[in-house]
DNA sequence: ATACAAAGAACTAAATTAGAACATTAGATA
DNA sequence: TATCTAATGTTCTAATTTAGTTCTTTGTAT
């Protein structure tokens, strides 16, 4: 079979001719390929035209023909054989766990891969998700208590009543109910100590609902 | 029929063309068959050459041809992947969920294997585990919410403290903190609603402790 | 001991890259 | 038709990297 350039050629060749319907000269394929010499691709395309994948008329310009092409496995079939095989894992999988939140930084901010959290695959079925810490009792007649980790699925928009995860202003992240009313979004906390703050929907931004939870003892 | 060997060397070299497009080297046979030296790979390419799986041009880089594919595996082959598959589902674990608890009956009783929950096995290192349903809201100043899941080590005593899963009379299952009190046990709500009760230890038999929770929303 | 798989080293060959000179072709021009 | 020219293909040398081959040694199991 092939080299790697000899394969990344041949793939160019074949790309071209079907896109343009032309031939690429011995320059384009030396661009193409980042060489600054063209007689590396005179060596490649006798490699090609001697495992028949190539044809060629000797002097004549742009006269390479493709023979035939690799025959590869679909993209598609490899990436399912990778996702299956991802599902043996995956009764777990790993999603990423941003950090603290309920105060201070965006999530995007943090989003520089602290710590991994496995999680059982049926908790994480379709979307995205990611994990967080939860610091502070705001949400604790909710039942999420300090050091609770959540499991939130990303999202732009959240229904009303919906516990989600609402950044304020570009720079604070919290997680709370939210409502909508008019062209305001009431953050609303689970503890009477705190109070419900309502803000211009223009500064805030939603960044995903509040999907499970974990908790460890000891 | 082909020596182990030779049939992984040989799936690998039909996989990564068939993916890449390109032979493999030498050199990422050897890595990929984990030898520390290529010149076993020769010898492994020459046999299967012989057999006709593969057809080479000599002194060529990257020049083999997968020819065709042996269609029975070899027994260890199957037994390895066997293996494999065993430890991959292993990142996970099933614990049996028997059912609801706070009311009723005890958890013996029940162990009918209802159902069963997948963990990560990271959940529940080091014991026996199983898990339980919360009903009722006797916890809810502690987090723990009727709906809850919650996962139990299974053990006979418990510290001063713990929440766990006590069995009174031998009938009915509840999940509290306990706190020793001489010779009496004191099973401890988190839920002003609800009284502490002092039982005689003899009336309490522990069932396990809280190890985690798990909560899932919508 | 014998056989065999694996490791390691030494050696050879091929692939890649670059640079420059040279050859061929197809069209344009006289 | 003959010539010129621009575009393109071909060769050669040479240095470097990568890859294939062969042989010797080592360890292990029969």
């Amino acid at each position: 079979m092939l080299t790697p350039k000899q394969y990344k050629l041949l793939m160019f060749i074949s790309k071209t001719i079907k896109e343009t319907g032309c031939c690429p000269s011995f320059d384009e394929m030396k661009n193409a390929l980042g060489l600054k010499s063209k007689s590396g691709i005179h060596a490649l395309i006798d490699a090609l035209v001697e495992r028949n994948f190539l044809r060629k008329m000797p002097h004549k310009a742009r006269a390479l023909e493709v023979l035939r092409l690799p025959k590869l496995k679909p993209s598609s079939i490899i990436a399912e054989e990778k996702l299956k095989e991802e599902a043996l894992f995956g009764a777990t999988v790993e999603i990423p766990l941003y950090g603290k939140i309920a105060a201070g930084t965006p999530i995007e901010a943090i989003a520089n891969e602290t710590d991994k959290l496995n999680v059982p695959l049926n908790m994480i079925r379709g979307g995205e998700f990611y994990a967080l810490k939860i610091e502070g009792d705001s949400m604790i007649e909710a039942g999420i208590m300090d050091g609770d980790t959540v499991i939130i699925k990303r999202a732009n928009t959240a229904q009303n009543g919906d516990i989600a995860v609402a950044l304020v202003d570009d720079c604070e992240a919290t997680l709370k109910k939210i409502k909508k009313d008019g062209s305001d979004i009431l953050l609303i906390p689970y503890n009477k100590d705190y109070e419900t703050r309502r803000l211009p929907a223009k500064r805030v931004k939603i960044q995903g609902i509040l999907s499970s939870l974990i908790r460890t003892y000891h």
